[in-house]
DNA sequence: ATTGAATATGACCATCTGGTCATAATTGAA
DNA sequence: TTCAATTATGACCAGATGGTCATATTCAAT
């Protein structure tokens, strides 16, 4: 995804960026935000060294500087571009969905998300980053939710169905949603693990887990 | 709980601590141990400066250094003791523990879940940290599985339950076992929350949702 | 009271960190 | 070609970190 300029703009009149970078050629840009979701993906915040940054994205100490505040602020940065990048990932696939089941509609959404998180695993190293990781230097990471993005379009689903009578409603749609992501997020850590079990194996059973219980 | 004897005695053959704090008074080795889960819970691994806890636990810098080999170390030690205490925890829990329906012995594990991680805040944030943070100064921590009591134990019912016939047995147990601790872990991080519903509202919905799934 | 071993201590060290800044290179308009 | 503005650079800084070590203290056994 191309970091969006309208995004770039707020962030430098929101002084998390200096407009030094929003000038940048779009290749360095890339590079350096690349570069940094990938480092603080591997070694955390305190792991990534702003010398190590500057290394491997090919910039100076001096030119990171004029670009970011601080690094509290680069992170800052990764965590507002990646949250752009999850909300069109999120309305991407809202758009090519073409199902009117709730199961099929779930399915699908496992589905895309087991095949992205295949395809970029730097992504979803930086994703669980922010998830997990406790506060750094001034930034509140609870403040960040990168989840709600799959959150709400899990909710509406939900929400669907109920109205269907599709899925239960005697729960707040919200909850109801929240533990079916839940359930799809336990799953999809699975998928990275052992498998004994093919691919449509699992998504039988997350449906079926989802929508039958483990009831006997 | 205190700490074992046996189990420090251990750490001190596989050079994870030295003879010099086994043959500590016991509440300074529980005052440092104590303060060490504390910070390592709330600032993490870099975050924890062996100064701080050194101030803290009321030693000096010269004496951590002939307790621990370096400040990995105490990070392994603190671990494996807290695994330890786990153990207990949940052995403890299956003796008081008389249910005999799978539903009534979740239930009987979700309270006592919610009730200990209620009073054991410093605890709790530990564990946080240790099943979510990154690999520090060549402490694997991928090698230490502080779930699998929690995960062995649900396996245990859910095995009996597939016995009586109460749980499906399509899958298997433990796979079954680890999504029911996915939602039991789920339920438990939105009983910290924004609580709209009462525990008993909540307790009903778990086993509701475990046993029936979504389906209206 | 003496002695020898175990323990305690904090000044000290090399290293690394995020961040600064004077200076150099580059750019683009006139 | 000139020149002013923008961008690039890395030596440098103060502070903090994990870890060391010579010395002081404590303690138990005689």
């Amino acid at each position: 995804m191309k970091i969006d300029e309208n995004t770039i703009a707020d962030l430098v009149k929101r002084s998390i960026i200096n407009d030094t970078f929003r000038r940048l050629p779009l290749d360095k840009r890339e590079r350096v935000y690349q570069t940094a979701i990938r480092l603080f993906g591997e070694y955390g915040y305190d792991g990534l060294a702003v010398n190590q940054l500057c290394r491997e994205a090919g910039i100076s100490k001096g030119s990171f500087f004029q670009y970011f505040p601080s690094k509290a602020h680069l992170l800052e940065f990764c965590i507002l571009i990646f949250d752009d990048y999850l909300s069109h990932w999120v309305n991407e696939l809202r758009q090519q969905e073409k199902a009117v089941l709730a199961r099929d509609r779930l399915l699908y959404f496992y589905r895309a998300l087991v095949t992205n998180s295949r395809l970029h695993a730097t992504e979803q190293k930086f994703f669980l980053f922010i998830n997990h990781a406790m506060d750094h230097a001034g930034v509140s990471l609870e403040d960040f939710d990168l989840e709600r993005h799959f959150h709400e379009y899990i909710a509406e689903i939900v929400r669907r169905g109920v109205e269907t009578r599709e899925i239960r409603g005697d729960y707040e749609v919200e909850f109801t949603g929240y533990l079916v992501s839940v359930i799809i997020g336990g799953m999809m850590s699975r998928e990275y693990r052992g498998q004994r079990y093919t691919r449509t194996e699992m998504e039988e059973y997350l449906i079926s887990f989802l929508f039958d219980g483990i009831k006997a």
